[in-house]
DNA sequence: ATTACTTGTACTCAATCTGAGTATATGTAA
DNA sequence: TTACATATACTCAGATTGAGTACAAGTAAT
């Protein structure tokens, strides 16, 4: 049995989340290697130190994701009676380029997985072809009980049929897809509507990344990893949406982030940017102090 | 390098969390075993079935947590220069006993983390034992830098001057009394009122359970699976305040409950309680449809 | 039968928070 | 100057929350 890491290291740029890859053949992956017991005392050292040789990026937040060991998720290894266990991680980088030399690059989030990004509205690849799959799936349940079942998960993890869009359940989707078959994994089985395709399960591994850090992004101040020290409120909702996939009320995400005491003003202005210049930010260590789980509350839609 | 699941499997019963726990020697550990890579498909599968064989228990909800694999969790395997590295899960059972044969016992989780149930106050050894040691601490760090960040993450995590006490940071308190040596893995280190030692690392494993337990409670509706289908509304609360550590406002409590369209009376009422008979519900399934993260809020204290 | 005691359930009310705007300020480029 | 962009302040109704009060409906003791 071989143990090894894998990273999804994300980055914020143009308000694109960026996930770091490596080129293995045609497709891209993330970057993982074997976990050498020897080399570190610590799964989480070995995840630092190995990301840093490895990208040359030096990491921010760093945590532990979720350990993927199903028997299907490497069929080369599983060909050959190998069992390959992968610890997988998230990290943030406020920003770098990885070093050209070490064949890393980034890569859109969304890229992978379109029907993530809401922003300017539902993708039409989810009228177009998801919702249709999934009624199909639904009709084809062989008993009404199964049917109703089906139904309830498709509607529940994809916001249909009057259920709300949560923008959390990253990984029922991808999964539910999997299971009809939309998306595949380890060959390029996908339209391109459905998104590119990436090495073994790490379109999966992605998808549980993207859907943890939505998560956490609510309750722990987080977003301020991926941001330079100094930020304005619009660079600040930017980042969130782009990794939220959904657009906010502007009066009432500042309203939301200066009286949860999240931000303070620097004094200093941004001037870069056409019209009024706006105030620079800087992340307010003390509300870690006043409320128990600060982050960047999610007002509703646009 | 060997890879073992290990188990927290939770139940409530009169108020009171229970763990299971197997011995070995003199200490209680949690149920774990090697992980056989031939006999199941998926890491979840071989949990599954491995905790049922084992305890003779059903298990309802099943989560993976965290993977340990500190070089230092098990020095008798570090001094044969073996590394071991655990999966560890958190599963519900309804009620059920657990096998005699099997070994397998209902412990207390209070009693390896005494300092997490403040559901009669803050308990004593908090400010008996737990803060003067951290205050000791804090005042050994060599330069005034060092002071004052020892200081902030002892407030913080342990709702220390001002700040507030977060339930779910079980496992940031529990890492701190490790690290300035109040609470000891794999020996019988500790005072009786810092809980029950346990074997290895696996009281640490059970605060990553609890935490992330306390903060799934707010979010997901999985108490209902520790309950029985249905149960007073009391009874809900109780199940939550013991988990929880804390007391609720018992009117609110029923309002965010009701309100929130998480319960549904049965018309029927429990019998056997003193005082007024209190009505029957049962968990309504449409609040997944309705709302994006239903869990049972957790309403001010008292 | 009355009383004390226990728990359940309804309702109130002020304070705060939220969603959805409107209005105004302060820059740059034509 | 004007048009355009973004920033920031302020409003206001409706929902949610914290903290109670009040009353209902049982059991056990007097």
């Amino acid at each position: 049995m071989v143990v090894e890491l894998s990273a999804v290291i994300v980055a914020v740029r143009d308000d694109i989340p960026y996930v770091l890859t490596v080129r293995s053949g045609k497709q891209a992956g993330l970057p993982s290697g074997d976990f050498d017991p020897d080399a570190d005392r610590s799964l989480d050292r070995a995840m630092r130190r190995w990301a840093t040789e490895r990208t040359g990026l030096s990491l921010g937040f760093v945590e532990q994701l979720y350990t993927f060991g199903d028997f299907g998720r490497n069929p080369a290894a599983a060909r050959d009676g190998e069992r390959r266990i992968s610890i997988a991680y998230l990290a943030f980088v406020r920003d770098g380029e990885p070093r050209e030399e070490l064949d890393a690059h980034w890569t859109n989030a969304y890229e992978l997985l379109p029907w993530e990004d809401r922003r300017h509205g539902e993708p039409d690849v989810v009228g177009e072809q998801i919702a249709p799959a999934l009624a199909a799936w639904v009709d084809s349940g062989c008993d009404p009980e199964q049917r109703a079942g089906r139904a309830e998960r498709a509607d529940l993890s994809w916001g249909l049929a009057g259920a709300v869009w949560d923008p959390v359940r990253v990984l029922e989707r991808y999964e539910l897809l999997f299971e009809i078959g939309l998306v595949g994994e380890s060959g390029p089985r996908a339209s391109a509507s459905l998104g590119a395709t990436a090495t073994l399960d790490h379109r999966r591994i992605l998808a549980s990344a993207l859907g943890r850090l939505r998560g956490k992004l609510t309750y722990r101040p987080v977003v301020f990893e991926l941001l330079p020290p100094a930020f304005t409120l619009l660079q600040l909702q930017r980042v969130v949406e782009s990794l939220v996939g959904e657009t906010m009320h502007k009066q009432n995400f500042r309203r939301l982030v200066e009286t949860g005491g999240l931000v303070e003003g620097t004094g200093q202005r941004a001037d870069n940017s056409p019209g009024r210049p706006a105030e620079l930010f800087r992340f307010r260590r003390d509300v870690l102090r006043e409320r128990p789980s600060p982050g960047v509350g999610i007002p509703g839609r646009r």
